[in-house]
DNA sequence: CCTCTTTCCCGTACGTTGTACTGAAACTAG
DNA sequence: CTAGTTTCAGTACAACGTACGGGAAAGAGG
């Protein structure tokens, strides 16, 4: 039997708090302050579920990534289709990534998967592991993309104007005739689909092997 | 003639000193404070060279850019040759490159350079922007790899023995079979070569077209 | 019942960060 | 000289992560 005041929250209920706070306002505005007034406690309440910030962000992408059911089915395809409805359902994902630990069963049930669906190739170890982490880099850098350009849309913010402002000057000096073209053809062809473009990277990333 | 007290430094020299500290000790130790020791200067005098650190770091990585000669061709296995050399000299580059405003005429002659090595595959303005994109995502991807891997040598630190630690338990345990043989296999095999694996993905993203 | 031990709660406080404010300082123009 | 303009930089503040330590709440042992 446990000893002692017993705990007023979880540990999955404080990072499920985090991630609707990072969800709902973004990664800055998880600060502990705001997820200690999310949850009705103390600031320092908080460092008896998580040992300090950093791990907090391990635990929220751990937390974030359980796949309940099998998406897409277990070719490479499959699971980057899936890092990507993760990534645009938590958008602070792709700048929470880089330099995390992931340690715990759902990533390593995902990096398993994936070292299955590489098993036909032959490929060593190794190889199969960097072509992972640069999958996962590639879906985080389309998503970031993605999610960016559906900002700019609606932004007003005055660091954007100027910069758009700035581009319009380089391209009307003539030095960058490629560039102006792209920006003259503007939104006239839409951008290639994810399907189409992740096809393409698996293609290339195991290719040439059966 | 400049009326008004002069200048005591450059726009170039503040963004060369705050290079010089992030590459020697890292984007963390690079604060105002820092910067202003390193040159001398009051804290509150870089306000006059730089609106704010945002706009430092922007011009960090327009400045870091500049291509002297020309690395490797105008090919995009030769672009991506340079990106990688720069991210190893400048290892703070792939933390510092996303969502960054990449408006300098380094970065735009860049982007020229990308889009002309991609103009003979036909493919829409959007789509050409859109590979360069991800092209300059996995360099990121893979120098910070790189990078952790050279750290991982050498580190002591306590966070990363203990996600070790973990990792073998898990391991262990018998539920991820494909790791297991993976870390087995350990590093008789060495991980592939950028030039092969950015070759394969290049092939990949252009690939179809002629 | 009371007391001990364990555990968690959380107010206070410190060091560090980016930067707003303000006035002094250094220069040119007249 | 004075007036005008620009840069320099000290002080100060709000926000951050978190170390510290005392108080509070529970079960265990008497």
């Amino acid at each position: 039997m446990p000893r002692g005041r017993p705990p007023a929250h979880t540990r999955p209920q404080v990072v499920a708090a985090a991630i609707a706070v990072a969800d709902a306002e973004g990664l800055d505005a998880l600060t502990m302050r705001r997820l200690a007034a999310e949850l009705g406690a103390g600031v320092m309440s908080l460092y008896t579920y998580v040992r300090d910030k950093e791990e907090l962000l391990d635990l929220m992408v751990e937390q974030v990534g359980e796949f309940d059911q099998a998406l897409g089915g277990d070719d490479l395809l499959g699971l980057v289709r899936w890092q990507r409805a993760l990534m645009l359902r938590h958008p602070w994902m792709p700048a929470a990534l880089p330099n995390r630990q992931l340690g715990g069963p759902n990533m390593l049930g995902y990096l398993e998967r994936g070292l299955v669906a590489l098993e036909r190739t032959g490929l060593p170890g190794p190889a199969k592991m960097e072509i992972l982490a640069l999958l996962t880099g590639f879906v985080a850098s389309y998503v970031s993309n993605e999610l960016a350009q559906a900002r700019a849309g609606v932004t007003d913010s005055q660091r954007v104007q100027e910069h758009v402002a700035r581009l319009r000057v380089a391209v009307a000096s003539g030095a960058y005739p490629q560039l102006a073209r792209v920006m003259s053809e503007g939104a006239t062809a839409p951008p290639p689909s994810f399907e189409a473009i992740a096809a393409r990277m698996i293609a290339g990333l195991v290719g040439g092997r059966p």
